[in-house]
DNA sequence: AATAAAATATGATAAAAATCATATTTAAGA
DNA sequence: TCTTAAATATGATTTTTATCATATTTTATT
C-alpha cells in the first residue's frame, strides 16, 4: 500500500507531532533512533517533507525539525502523496490505466468502496489528531 | 497492495478461467499476449501456480495450461498467497511486527476493519465467480 | 569574525524486484 | 522410435527501491 519511504515519513512525522514544537526542535539523530530508521535515509525523507512545507526546520545550532502550529493540520494523505505521489494509492489493483467504476477490473467491486473509504480517512485525519491518540495511549508509534 | 507478479498471476489465472478447460488448453504465448505480460515472466509465474496445484498444466504437444473443474473453486487469496506469501497483505501499515488490534499502530483504526473485509472477500471469491462476471460483461479483464 | 552545529543537496552503493534467456524434460503424433 | 511442441528448471540481466556517505550552506554562539 505504502512504500517503505512513506511508512518512514509517517512514523517520523508522527514522532515530531508528539515530541516537537516551534521551541522544541528535534535533531535528525534523535528522530532516527526511536523510530528505528537509518539516519541518512530519514534525513533525506524529512528534507523532502520540509521542502513541501509539511514539516518545519531550521538550520544551524539549536536548529532541527519540528511541527509548527500550521503543520499540525497536515493530513496523512499529504505525507503519502508527497513521497509516493498520488498515483500509487489510487491505481487499479490489476493495473488498468485508471481505477474507474465505469470500466471496472475483475477485482474492482471487491475492494473499491472500502479502499475509497480508507483514502478519504487518510485525507481527513491530521497529524494533531493522531498525536493526541498516541499521547493518550490509544495507539502506539511503532519503532 | 499486491506485487506486480501477483497482479500478473491474477490476470493470467482469470484469463484461463475464462478461456480454458481440460480440453481447451492454452499455450503460454496465447496467455502472455492478451494480458500484456512478457512471455518468459508469466511462464515463471504460471509454473509456480501449477506446482501448487492452483492451475493445471500438461507438457508436450497439445499441452498447455488450463483451469480444471477443481481449480475453478480456487480463491483469489490463494493466488495472492502463492506468489506474495501471507505476510505481505496482512502486515501492519507502519511495519509493526504484527498488525494487532491489541497493540495498534497509529493508522490501525483508520484501516483495519475495511482491510479485513477486503481480505475476507479475496478469500471467499473463486475464479469461477469472477470468470462469470467477466463473461457477462460486468467487469473487464485488463491487459 | 571565527567556530561549530545543524539542515540541505547531491550522488554512490547495495538489495530487492522485475524481466529476460536458455537448456532440460515430458508426451503426442508420425 | 523419432521428431516436435509444449511445460519446467535454473540462472542471468536490468530496473527500481532502499540505504549510505559526503560536501555545502546556513545560523547561533563566542
Ligand atoms: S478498476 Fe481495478 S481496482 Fe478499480
Ligand atoms: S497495527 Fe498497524 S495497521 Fe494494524
Amino acid at each position: 500500500m505504502f512504500s517503505n519511504s512513506t511508512k518512514y515519513a509517517i512514523k517520523a512525522t508522527l514522532y515530531l507531532a508528539v515530541n516537537s514544537s516551534e521551541n522544541e526542535k528535534v535533531v535528525i539523530s534523535d528522530i532516527a533512533k526511536p523510530i528505528n530508521v537509518p539516519k541518512a535515509y530519514i534525513a533525506k525523507i524529512l528534507q523532502a517533507l520540509s521542502k513541501k512545507n509539511l514539516i518545519s526546520s531550521t538550520k544551524g545550532p539549536k536548529g532541527g525539525f519540528y511541527i509548527s502550529e500550521e503543520n499540525k493540520q497536515v493530513k496523512i494523505a499529504e505525507i503519502v502523496n508527497a513521497i509516493d505521489g498520488e498515483t500509487r494509492i489510487n491505481s487499479c489493483l490489476l493495473s488498468l490505466k485508471e481505477c474507474d467504476s465505469g470500466n471496472p477490473c475483475s477485482l474492482h467491486h471487491l475492494v473499491y468502496k472500502e479502499k475509497q473509504l480508507i483514502i478519504e480517512r487518510l485525507g481527513s485525519t491530521s497529524l494533531e489528531e493522531l498525536a493526541k491518540h498516541i499521547k493518550s495511549g490509544k495507539s502506539v508509534l511503532p519503532l
